[in-house]
DNA sequence: TTGCGATTCGCCTTTTATTCGCTAGAATGT
DNA sequence: ACATTCTAGCGAATAAAAGGCGAATCGCAA
């Protein structure tokens, strides 16, 4: 079930703006949303997506668009089989295993969410350009934690994080880079990182 | 749900005055609140929205509208909100996106399982141990992908896949390695990489 | 029975969805 | 390398639904 990169545009500008206006979207409010200037092309792709399944829509009824919340819940595609570990050996088996993994694992119950990284100050950490982290709230870390840092209320990084008397050390994992000091009044912490996610 | 602006300003005006008075309005008063002059506009908006489903009403009956309530979103864990870039200045704001990033981005419905990675040998690709590979299952691969390979049907790795003739390289991502090098014969694709997971 | 609110009936205007024909680039298969 | 299919886009014409009006009618309950 591929999904183009313009098409996911589509199925985002819905669903934000059913969340905002509590109503779905005219063709022409989504022509001006994406900034197309065609309703055909509007039609076109909410037919394809609704083809594809990821939607529904009744017949020429004014803003009768539902997202359908099938992309995820669709087949258990949220949890996957662990079949081993791998440059060990052996071939990797169909084997019925009861180990899976999922994203729940790593996000447990807590309010996460994602950021995707933009340079290299974490490159040693093996994050880099391009990586989604996925961020839990808090406002608090501990030593040597990951962390989202605002600094001076301007300035959003991706850093370890050390208490060194009254001062905090944001220490980039770069060895290219120096870290960051800042007394502790100046630093907040916007979350920690509790994974990481690439996508090639 | 399949609604209209002026549905949903009907059906916000039904419960705010239910919430307000305690008891539901006539069509009078709900055409005086919404601005319109006619009962029959009324009449058929509230019509339609019971025909939605999202209100009951008794027949003939004075204020006998009762809302209906709406079904709550589940949030589900699976997908979570993309707030933005890393490192580009600004705080992060707990702003409703419509972007989201989820495992189904990356996996689509294909066939496809995790490994856990073992080894160092494609650290320069920021792949390391303890990390979680997404593989889909297939049998070819394309130059220079990321592939779980089996060489000689017993020693399973992960590597970059490149055709040199009727030779295969298996190429590992890290200087200090050696690539491999089997006839296409003795190679067997046992599927490549689609994503990477790490969890701390 | 009588009154008030609910219902129904045409008829109108505005908003919205649909369809058609066309161009162009990207992805895929032979 | 070529043909084919799919995505993405344009503008215009058409059709249907949504929203609205006033007036006539109906039905319950006081």
């Amino acid at each position: 079930m591929a999904i183009t990169r313009r098409q996911k545009d589509v199925l985002d500008f819905l669903t934000s703006f059913t969340q905002r206006c509590g109503y779905s979207p005219s063709y022409e409010e989504i022509a001006s949303g994406l900034g197309v200037n065609s309703l055909a092309t509007v039609h076109k792709h909410i037919t394809n997506l609704q083809n594809k399944g990821l939607l529904q829509r009744a017949h020429n009824r004014s803003r009768s668009i539902d997202v359908l919340p099938a992309r995820s819940s669709k087949k258990g595609t949220d949890r996957l089989p662990l079949l081993g570990r791998i440059a060990a050996g052996r071939p990797v088996e169909a084997v019925e295993t009861a180990e899976t993994i999922s994203l729940s694992d790593i996000l447990g119950n807590r309010e996460v969410f994602a950021l995707e990284v933009r340079g290299d100050s974490m490159r040693d950490e093996h994050i880099v350009s391009g990586d989604y982290v996925l961020v839990e709230r808090t406002r608090t870390a501990r030593e040597g934690e990951i962390v989202v840092a605002l600094v001076d209320g301007t300035d959003a990084t991706l850093k370890r994080f050390y208490r060194e008397g009254s001062m905090i050390r944001l220490q980039p994992s770069n060895s290219e880079m120096a870290p960051i000091f800042a007394p502790a009044a100046a630093v907040t912490i916007q979350g920690k990182v509790l994974g990481v996610l690439r996508k090639y």
